[in-house]
DNA sequence: GCGCATCTGTACCGATCGATACAGGTGCAA
DNA sequence: TTGCACCTGTATCGATCGGTACAGATGCGC
């Protein structure tokens, strides 16, 4: 039997394509097995908590993808403008401009209760927080850096939803491109 | 055994509970048979499709119901801003100020590949559509009636997302308010 | 070369899945 | 009152679900 991965960290991109595509109760052992390339002994070797810890392990994980590839960059440029720049480049990037789908909006939208309920609420609120920080040290006021901060990333949110549903990656680029300006603007008339 | 219910479409607002909350792979027949009252006797009597069909029937609902509650006062309303006003105060109601998920948006976002995706994007289409056609009567460029339109269908099913992750009613009502001002300023200028 | 922790395939478990069949009840029309 | 179309509960189907058990293969440390 050759061994086909070295640890559980390589079996989270297809964990993580897996639940995209078919959502947590859609995505049954043997669709997780096709995608990973990985049998139920090797899966449950890896994941002894069956296919919750899975998917906590891939909300983790797009967490943690998140934490250095936006919230980083946009704490800690000199220029907010350089954050945000990083921010949308590497939201284009993930997003695939709007033809990959948000994991961490579509469980959001899902069941009122729902046991990932926290990782979500805390996913959004740090990134809305960083943002709004980021504007406040470019001299956008609090209460306006807070409803900026929310409009950008609730518009990005739509705008995958609207992309995707509309299989239009240009009206993703585009939105991106809208919102950036609207952030500059706010930052220039500070 | 008393009759339960007198028409399929009396079955609706129970089927669309189920998906919304579970989506259509956790909707099982049992869920789907508590949250509308009905047994599978009943269920696959009116809709012989089984759960495909009710689905179907569902996302045809909600469709109608955007068309005369949204829709048509957008496109009827002599001034744009009354037919504004009645789909923002439609969409406030509907979502119940984002506690409610988009069924719709929710799917969009699921599987890349699914067997909705027309009517979905039909939804998306028509709404952008008749809102963007709704500015440009109302003395709005076409380019920047198009994008606008855009933005505000976004913007408001991202709000329904961060407004239910963070489970923060005000956050889509006052989201909602800030792109009605949009809009409006849209329209002054033209 | 040996020993052993680690990984993997397979068989299997009870439960539940979506769907079907059908008898029995119900209420309206004649 | 009778007949019948319509609605409903229940039993049951094969398939698949998530999860477990475990033996066998593998490759590393020694």
């Amino acid at each position: 039997m050759a061994r086909l991965i070295a640890e559980r960290a390589d079996a989270l991109p297809g964990l993580a394509e897996a639940f995209r595509e078919h959502g947590y109760a859609g995505a049954s052992l043997s669709v997780i097995g096709t995608a990973t390339g990985l049998g139920r002994g090797s899966l449950y070797h890896f994941f002894p908590g069956g296919k919750r810890e899975m998917a906590e392990a891939v909300l983790a994980n797009i967490a943690a993808w998140f934490e250095t590839a936006v919230f980083a960059p946009l704490s800690e440029a000199e220029d907010p403008r350089t954050g945000i720049d990083a921010m949308m480049v590497a939201i284009d990037r993930y997003f695939q401009s709007g033809r990959r789908a948000c994991l961490i909006g579509a469980w959001g939208l899902g069941a009122t209760r729902n046991p990932f309920a926290a990782p979500i609420a805390g996913y959004f609120q740090r990134w809305i927080a960083v943002l709004k920080d980021a504007l406040q040290r470019g001299g956008v006021a609090e209460d306006h850096a807070t409803t900026l901060a929310q409009d950008v990333v609730g518009g990005i949110q739509g705008a995958i939803t609207l992309s995707r549903a509309l299989d239009d990656p240009g009206l993703f680029r585009a939105t991106l491109g809208r919102l950036t300006a609207r952030l500059y603007t706010a930052l220039a008339a500070a």
